[in-house]
DNA sequence: TATGAATGAGACTTCATTCAT
DNA sequence: GATGAATGAAGTCTCATTCAT
């Protein structure tokens, strides 16, 4: 797109680059100050933008929100996309953990907001709802995944272990907190693996050692 | 006067019922529409009182947060008291499990408004710091715990161990909404305590059975 | 009074007590930090009595202010009343001016609060009315004197210059706050009185010495 | 731009224009009602702004006054500027007094709230300590003009001599209220003039003639 | 379209005053 | 009469949102 010769860009392409210059910013000042101090005028001086044009891309404040959270909506659903593939059934255990857990953690990283978006569910109707979203999507995912991989399981087991190893990746994601040390960070994730690998093996048929061990 | 019985006799001065009142009211509130919505007004309002009321029972909102928070903190500690006694290394490890996370899940049950504060870390910094203060004092409950239970356990590991545990609960606890069935309850538990026993087995020395399972 | 025996003190005693009371606490709280921060409930609590109480003896806060006003305006009509008597025409000027201005100073020093009633014209209509009652008290008593000690001075001229010399004592009582030494004090009426002399000499005559001289 | 002449060309940016419209607004409204009855909401309605609009000029009512008691300060300095030139010293007496009282007066009669500034040493600290350092400013160019004009004064004896001129012509200022005739102004004004020279006649060598008397 | 001054509903809080006990 | 908890009008200030330029 960028290559065709135009007087005037798109205005598709000006009006994204606006939008994500306000989501970034907003998204950058729930890291720093948390929900509680975020206003729409601090979105628009820091963006450097006026307060005029941010209500130009976005009719309030909720669909800011809304907007941030979407936008962590569609970036978890690539990453479940790259994730939940064909060839993950075929995997050894400690590989699908190690497949679905590290994204995320990666994710968790590179968005500090990502963990404010992911628990602020007090913030708005749709903050929450695109909270969860994101956790359907992963249940659906996991379960589908599940059945593939242990036939046995029934439906209602497979979203039960799926709901419970969805919770325990929030958990994980929940005790890194930016102020952690790096160690710490590995230490914590190799922790988790481990559980989950403990609780998940028996169910696949529990035959495969587990390369997290501590 | 205090020798004769009756079946509501408030323990509490009148001054206390306000205050009960106060945070009841509070509670209910956050509980029912999160504290994005949560006003000094509608807490009055709903209370049944004037606004004047409120504020001779608390100086400003922050205090109301505030004390929300410490009575959770303080059912908490008297809920660790409750669990962790002496004899909680002589018994099998379903039953430690058991021991902890149940009442866990008792609270959850009968303070919906725990959630919210639990999590709640962007409303106040007394609330965060209340929040954290339950978090560190069951770590080390935990690792006073784990220690005796398992003497081998590094220093170290103990506390990893224990607030993986601590961010188990706090997991099973998040999955477990007012809107949600008593049997979801009662499998999302029994599969969270599934997957704590086989997590803390082989630390324990995996000899036991797990009467978890589902 | 006081020596005649009865059941229940008269009404009228401990009412007045009550009411002195509350006045002498409003004039305390006055003093000390001003009309600023004078509450009805400071007041009450100062005065070691129930907000109810002093509802009953004074029907609103503006009464209470008019009250402590009041109260001054007739100290300052007993203090006339002893520097305005009618040997005070046979004085020599200087003795005059000490006749007059001392009582006032000593006032000013007996009652930390007197200032602030003098000055406080903004802080109701009521009060206002008392300051200025109290001006026009001085004024009519100075041209009466005036008027008997310079025969001459027409009545226009006398208003005039017992204006001035209201307007110059209460500049000298605004001079002398509390934070200011002793030592200044004395100077700063010495100073005054002898600017008093300057000016009122030519007007008696002038043949008199002014031992004020500094 | 700039070099196109217009009556009323404003200097001003439209900020300046808003600043200056809520202090004047503040201005009339002390002057008419006092500090007591001023509230934010009053300035903003009798400025025909909304009461964000006056937030965003001012961040707290505090600020306002402090304003106002500045604006005061600088045309006072101002002033004293133009009143305590290089060659008052070689004036006669008269001269003097006149270039010292009639700016004063004249101010006063051109801002009817400079008497509550003045006087409201009550309203707020910013306020009082603008109030004193008018009095403090006008008492040292008062001393350098006095040590000047008269070099056997004592640094000590000037500092006093100025005090008491000071508080002399705040006590005339006093008297000037709007509610009075514009001939007893002049009456007043001239009475205190007299006054001043007599009282500095004699400091100054006591040669000259008072063209004030009356 | 961009701007940012202006708006005003509504939040928090105070305090003069009332009234049930 | 005394008490002091309760009241609520009113004040200060914030911030999402609008609109004239």
């Amino acid at each position: 797109m960028e290559d065709v010769p135009m007087r005037h860009r798109p205005q598709q392409t000006r009006s994204q680059e606006r939008v994500d210059l306000i989501l970034d910013t907003a998204a950058d000042l729930v890291a720093e100050e948390g929900y509680e101090t975020l206003t729409t005028n601090a979105i628009a001086e820091r963006a450097g933008i006026s307060i005029g044009s941010l209500y130009r891309y976005f009719p309030d404040k909720e669909t800011i929100l809304r907007g941030l959270a979407l936008r962590h909506l569609e970036q978890v659903q690539a990453l479940y996309d790259r994730v939940f593939t064909e060839d993950l059934v075929q995997l050894p255990l400690e590989a699908v953990i190690d497949r679905i857990v590290d994204p995320f953690v990666e994710l968790q990283a590179a968005c500090p907001e990502f963990k404010q978006i992911l628990l602020g569910s007090d913030v708005s109707a749709d903050v929450a709802a695109a909270s969860e979203e994101m956790d359907e999507e992963i249940v659906e995912r996991m379960v589908g995944f599940l059945r593939q991989a242990a036939p046995d399981l029934s439906e209602q087991r497979a979203r039960l272990v799926a709901m419970v190893c969805k919770a325990e990746v929030k958990a994980l994601l929940s005790l890194i907190t930016c102020d952690c040390s790096e160690d710490f960070h590995t230490q914590v994730t190799a922790e988790m693996k481990h559980m989950l690998f403990n609780y998940l093996a028996p169910i696949f048929g529990g035959e495969c050692d587990d390369t997290h061990q501590s």
